[in-house]
DNA sequence: TTGATTTGTTGGAACGTTCCATTTAATAGG
DNA sequence: CCTATTAAATGGAACGTTCCAACAAATCAA
C-alpha cells in the first residue's frame, strides 16, 4: 500500500508551477527567491509528502552532514556518556551522528565502516576493535576522510587521538593506594594488545617503584574488560601465595567485578581489600561501597572529539593533533574510609 | 593533503582496461564475468583506492542496506542491550543499523528521522520520545518506510509495536509485593504522558484491587525515569501522611534511585522498605541489595524488532502485526527475606 | 558453410540533485 | 525612449551508479 513512486523536485516545480531549479533554490534556503514564490514551493513540498535525497545531492556537492561514530562496546556506559557529549556539539554545528557498534569485533569493525564510507560521511570518529589490523584504516587514509579515534590508539598510527592521561591517572589511583598504607598491590584485567592497557600499567608500575613498592609484590592479572573479568582476576590474585590487599583496576566494569567476588567470599570491599577503578562512570557513586576511580571525564572528551573533528572538516585537512584529557581521582569509599567524613567528595 | 578526487567506477575501468558496466557487475558479484576478468578488476579496485558510492547506486535501485534506529535515551543500558540483539539478526542478513539518539528531545528527533529519511534508509526502529506529537510519524508513513515502534507506543498511531507485556509485568510485581505482606503500596516514576506509564500503572492498579488493597492505601507519584526521579519519588513518598512500605518503580533506573535515597536515610532496602524495578537491566543483578525486577528480555525484543522490520523490507508492506514479549518476575533481595516480614512502621 | 545459440562485454539512458550560464522582467539613469 | 542594472527564475550539463538492449566472438547444429 501507499508507496507512491516518491516524490522528486520536479514533482514539487509543476505542483507549484515553477522549475526544478527554483525548488532546489528554496531547499537551500537561498534569498534569491521572492518570498511568496518560496512560500508557493514550501507548500507544494509538504502537499506532495517530498523527502529530500541526501544521495543524490551529494553526487554534486559531497558535502554530508553525517559524521560515523564507531564503538567498540556499547553496553559500556562510559561509549555512551562520551556519545552524549558529542552529539551536544554535533547538534548545534547541524551535523548529525550515526553511532554503530562493533561489539568488539574487527570483522564487523570492518563492516561497519565500509558502510558508514559508503553513506559518505563527512568524518569518522573511531573506537577501535580490540584486535584491529595495523592496516584496517588504510583505505580511509588513502580516502582522505577525516578520521580521530577515541580512547584507544593503534600501535603505529598517525591519527589523532582523544583520550584521557591514562598513565597519570594509574599513577594517581596506585599513589592513592600506597598512601593508604598497602604494600602488596595488584593490577586487574585488560590486555596487553592494547595501548591503554601499557600506559595505564606504566602508570601504576612507575608510581610503585617510585614509592618503593619492590617489583615482587606488585602482581599483575590479565583479564576481560568487564565484570566477569574482574571476578575471575580476583580469584587468580587470591589464589596465590601472598595476595595482594589492594587492587587498581583497568576500568569500573572490572572493579565491579572484582568487588562482587570480594562479597562472594565473605570479603568486605574498602575494609578487606582495597579496589579503585578507572574511568568513573556514573554507577560507581551508586555501587556499595562507592567505587573510588579515576574520573576520565567522559563527555567532556567526547566533546572534544566532536570539536576536533568539525574543525578537521572545516579546514578540510586529515590531521590534528593528539589531545590528552586531564584526569582526577575521585575518591569514595571503596579503599576504606579515608578519614572522618566530612570533607569527603563523594557525593 | 591526499584527496585525491575520489576514484569513480570510471577510473576503475580504465584502470583494468574494461569498461564500467563490467566493473559495475564485479562489485555486484555477478557471474556473467569470466574470473579472469574480475579479478583483473578487483585488482584495480584496490589499487586506486576505490570507496563505491552508495547515494549514487541508490539512485537507481533504491535499495538500502541500513536501517535507522531510533533511541530516546542512550545512556539507558536498557537499549544498549536491546540494541545488541537486533544487530545479532541485522548481520546475519547483510545489513547495518545506524544509531541514533534524541535524548528525549522531540526536536531533536525530528532531525534525526529527517537526516535519516534523507539518507535513504530501508526502515525504521523508533523509540519515540517522551512529548512525541501525534504528528510527527505522518511523513514516514506517507512516504511507505517501514517503521516499527519499540518499547513505546503513540496513542492513536498503527504502526506496529515491540514491547514487553507491561500490564503483566507490573501485575505480578504488585502481587508480589503483596504476597510479601505488604499493604500500602506506591507506584514509582514515569508520567502520565507515556502509553508505558498507563499500562504499568493499570497493572499495578489492577493488582492492587484483585488482591485487596483499597486505593487509597496506594499512592503514586510521577517522576523522571531515572535515578533522581526515583530519589525524588522517595522523598515525597516519606514525607506523607501514612507512607507506603513497598513500591514498584516504573524502570530499574528508578529503583536504583530509590535505594539510594532511602540508603541515604539509613533506610535499609529490602528490610525496610521493598523496591521492585522493571526492566532487569544487567545492573540489577549487582546492585546491593540485589535488586527485584521484572526481565524483558530486552535483547530479544531487539532480535524480534529486527526480524519483524526484515519481513517488512522483504514483503514491501508497511502493515505488521504488534508484538508483545512475556515478561517475568526476577525476585532478588530488594523485597526482603521471603518470610512475610515485619512490615508497618516506616519513617 | 550458414545460421542459431551461448558467453562476455559494452554503450547509453536513466536516477534526483546542484550550479553555472542564461533568460526574462522590472527598475533606474540618461 | 533607449540602455544599464538589478532581481528573479530557468534550462541543461554534470555527478557515479545500474540496467537494458545491443554487440562481438566463440561454439554448436544442420
Amino acid at each position: 500500500m501507499a508507496s507512491r513512486p516518491k516524490a522528486t523536485i520536479l514533482d514539487i516545480a509543476r505542483e507549484a508551477g515553477v522549475s526544478k531549479s527554483t525548488v532546489s533554490l528554496v531547499l537551500q534556503g537561498s534569498d534569491l527567491i521572492r518570498p511568496e514564490t518560496a512560500l508557493k514551493v514550501r507548500k507544494a513540498i509538504e502537499d506532495v509528502g517530498y523527502v529530500y535525497n541526501r544521495g543524490a545531492a551529494n553526487l554534486r556537492k559531497a558535502h554530508s552532514n553525517v559524521i560515523g561514530m564507531v564503538i567498540n562496546d556499547l553496553t559500556n556506559p562510559f561509549f555512551a556518556e562520551m556519545a552524549v557529549g558529542m552529539e551536544r556539539v554535533f547538534q548545534s554545528a547541524g551535523i548529525v551522528p550515526f553511532i554503530a557498534n562493533t561489539a568488539e569485533n574487527p570483522v564487523r569493525q570492518e563492516e561497519v565502516l565500509k558502510s558508514l564510507m559508503e553513506q559518505g560521511v563527512a568524518g569518522l570518529i573511531v573506537s577501535p576493535a580490540r584486535g584491529t589490523t595495523p592496516g584496517a584504516f588504510r583505505r580511509i587514509e588513502m580516502a582522505g576522510l577525516p578520521i580521530v579515534f577515541t580512547m584507544r590508539r593503534l600501535p603505529e598510527s598517525r591519527i589523532p587521538v582523544i583520550a584521557p592521561d591514562n598513565h597519570r591517572g594509574a599513577w594517581l589511583a596506585t599513589a592513592h593506594l600506597i598512601g593508604k598504607g598497602h604494600r602488596r598491590l595488584a593490577f586487574f584485567g585488560g590486555s596487553s594488545d592494547l595501548v591503554v592497557y601499557h600506559e595505564r600499567l606504566g602508570g601504576f608500575r612507575e608510581a610503585c617503584e617510585a614509592l618503593g613498592i619492590a617489583k615482587r609484590d606488585t602482581l599483575v592479572v590479565e583479564g576481560e574488560t568487564s565484570r566477569k573479568g574482574g571476578i575471575a582476576c580476583l580469584e587468580t590474585a587470591l589464589a596465590m601465595a601472598d595476595p595482594p590487599t589492594a587492587a587498581l583496576c583497568f576500568n569500573d566494569a572490572v572493579a565491579f567485578g572484582v568487588m562482587l567476588a570480594l562479597r562472594k567470599r565473605g570479603l568486605e570491599p574498602g575494609a578487606d581489600f582495597a579496589v579503585v577503578g578507572f574511568d568513573d562512570v556514573i554507577e560507581a557513586q551508586h555501587y556499595m561501597p562507592t567505587l573510588t576511580s579515576v574520573a576520565v571525564d567522559s563527555a567532556g572528551l567526547g566533546e572534544r572529539a566532536a570539536h576536533v573533528m568539525l574543525r578537521m572538516i572545516q579546514s578540510r585537512t586529515t590531521r590534528a593533533e593528539d589531545h590528552i584529557g586531564a584526569v582526577n581521582l575521585v575518591v569514595r569509599d571503596s579503599c576504606g574510609p579515608h578519614r572522618p567524613a566530612g570533607m569527603g567528595d563523594a557525593a
